[in-house]
DNA sequence: GCCGTTTTCGGCCCGACTGTTTTCAGTCG
């Protein structure tokens, strides 16, 4: 069975959490933690990387020892020192870190002292009103464990960005509105755009004596207050979401801005450098001894370490300091840079809009072209169209095409790609297209190298051009699907052909790792929003969100593009 | 366990809030 990084990251995140119950060397287990970072968030595969001999100490964080590690987890699928490790701490005990409010200490206690292991026993312990007796425990910390236990039996979990956003905008502007109130910001995840959201950070500045803090307390959406002091609070909201609203003074905004932004890899790194320039930054500001020499600004932060403004996208120690540093960071897209939408759909197929409504729609939105990407036949459910459908289909949007202004229709396809690799319909009628997106919406699970040899077969028929959803997945409903991305995106990289980033919130996909790897390798990416209505066009702001993860610039998107400069990249080869 | 334009040993980011305590450990972000 192949080794996937996802695997070698499980292993590490379970050593650190299992000798963080035993009550290791902190330092020691932040180790495994920052190992199981590098390795998930790598583009390459760390058992081809052990296969083809290469140096894994290379890598951030990895070592003598952590590479050994590796090469055992590769080559043998599992790993001894887990196995001894587990056999001294019961592996039931990880679970009960889930519970929040409980870490490794307490955790610690309750099975030393009344034998728990596992989340059953411990809810078994609280109704029996056992735990309130423990030293360090009390009947508070009980009713907490027992809550948690309920929230936990109903599933919370990461929302996604989308979600986040419906939520985060409103109460944004509630909390603006409050008197005395000069400014109020999100930060956390949801400012750096993340494909999913845990909870909500707010940051507010407000002239003292202003009732922020109660007033957010007292939000219609608030189901329950989790804590609340004169500069923190959180509370839970109807959603099931968390918020947390921290108040701080405007000399200090700048300062809390990048602490709750984070990420917390992030937030380590630009410390370290305070660190070795004899400053000390926290959520107040940078200090040289007793004295703060910037905070009002994130500007000022980050230019008294040296660095420039390191836009929240791209905070994830992923390169970004270094980039900083040697003035090399990226020009981030923006959604004025799109000139069009690359993938839509309409009522011919499994749309609920018409041709000439989304063509106006899209030219509402400032675009000069929208490529009309129908389904295939081999997508019954969507009435997908065979070769005398789309041909009539390509006659429509040329009669329409001469009567618009403003706006043009590229004809353009949603084809799919069959489980051999060929595409769903003849290349006579593909070849009367504008471009084709090539799709994957079968078969979803094939064995890895067979997944990954159908979509490079595809990408050697002359008439691809974009690799639809590459992934498949759809986010906390369905996993991608096991390919191995980087030899996809390497195939169109030496092929000439392009890779989507799918912009509708489900999916944005392919994921903000993949999409760096795919600017590295130089191969051109379509933002597209897979419209299925004129509303679905709006969804290219999220695309472009996850662009920034990505790293994209301008350059390095098609639909940036003017339609005579998009028909020659087109030519392919 | 990792790491090194001060170091191969001795550091490793920092503060608020809770609950259980009589001055603070544990947890969280």
């Amino acid at each position: 069975m192949p080794i996937h990084n996802a695997d070698v990251a499980e292993i590490f995140n379970r050593i650190g959490d299992l000798l963080d119950i035993k009550g290791d060397n902190p330092f020691r287990i932040r180790a495994y933690r920052d190992g199981a970072r590098t390795v998930s968030e790598l583009s390459r595969s760390v058992a081809e990387m052990v296969e083809g001999e290469e140096d894994l100490k290379a890598l951030p964080g990895i070592g003598k020892d952590l590479a050994a590690k590796i090469e055992e987890i590769v080559r043998t699928g599992s790993l001894s020192f887990l196995e001894k490790l587990e056999e001294e701490i019961p592996a039931g005990l990880v679970e009960l870190l889930r519970i929040s409010g409980l870490g490794p200490r307490k955790i610690n206690a309750l099975y030393t002292k009344l034998g728990i292991t596992s989340l059953a026993q411990l809810r078994e312990a609280v109704s029996r009103q056992k735990i309130r007796d423990l030293e360090g425990f009390g009947e508070k910390t009980e009713q907490n464990i027992r809550k948690e236990l309920d929230r936990l039996a109903a599933s919370a979990r990461r929302i996604k960005l989308s979600t986040a956003d419906e939520i985060a905008r409103p109460l944004l502007a509630y909390l603006r509105e409050i008197k005395g109130v000069r400014l109020a910001e999100i930060a956390g995840s949801y400012r750096r755009r993340m494909e999913t959201v845990g909870d909500l950070d707010i940051l507010v500045v407000h002239v003292s004596g202003s009732p922020v803090m109660e007033r957010f307390l007292d939000y219609d959406d608030v189901q329950s207050v989790v804590s609340h002091g004169p500069t923190r609070s959180s509370v839970l909201l109807k959603s099931g979401v968390q918020v947390d609203l921290r108040a701080v003074g405007a000399e200090s905004y700048g300062a809390a801005l990048l602490y709750f932004t984070g990420s917390k890899a992030h937030n380590i790194a630009v410390r370290r450098i305070a660190v070795k320039n004899d400053l000390k930054i926290n959520e107040y500001g940078v200090f040289k001894g007793k004295k703060r020499v910037a905070g009002r600004t994130e500007e000022g932060v980050y230019k008294q370490v040296g660095l420039p403004f390191i836009p929240p996208e791209l905070r994830e120690d992923r390169g970004e300091i270094e980039a900083a540093a040697q003035d090399r960071l990226p020009n981030l897209l923006t959604l004025g840079d799109i000139r069009g939408d690359l993938h839509a759909h309409t009522t011919r197929t499994d749309g609920h809009a018409g041709l000439e409504e989304m063509a106006l729609a899209a030219r509402e939105r400032g675009y000069e072209y929208l490529g009309i990407t129908e389904h295939s036949r081999h997508v019954t459910v969507a009435g997908g169209l065979d070769a005398d459908e789309l041909r009539a289909h390509i006659r429509d949007i040329d009669r329409l095409n001469e009567q618009l202004e403003g706006i043009i229709l590229l004809k353009g396809i949603e084809v799919d790609i069959l489980e051999d690799g060929s595409l769903d319909l003849p290349g006579d009628v593909l070849r009367e297209l504008d471009y084709t997106v090539c799709s994957v919406h079968s078969r979803f699970n094939l064995a890895r190298d067979r997944q990954t040899a159908r979509i490079i077969r595809a990408m050697d028929n002359p008439c691809f051009h974009i690799l639809g959803h590459p992934s498949g997945r759809l986010i906390n409903e369905r996993p991608p699907y096991d390919i191995d991305m980087e030899q996809v995106i390497r195939a169109a990289a030496a092929k000439g052909c392009f890779m989507e980033l799918n912009a509708h919130p489900d999916r944005l996909d392919l994921n903000d790792i993949h999409l760096k790897l795919a600017r590295e390798l130089g191969v051109k990416v379509a933002i597209s929003t897979d419209a299925h209505s004129t509303e679905g066009l709006n969804s290219m702001r999220f695309g472009i969100w996850q662009a920034r993860r990505g790293w994209l610039e301008p350059g390095d998107v098609l639909n940036t593009r003017s339609w005579p400069e998009l028909k020659k990249i087109f030519r392919r080869g």
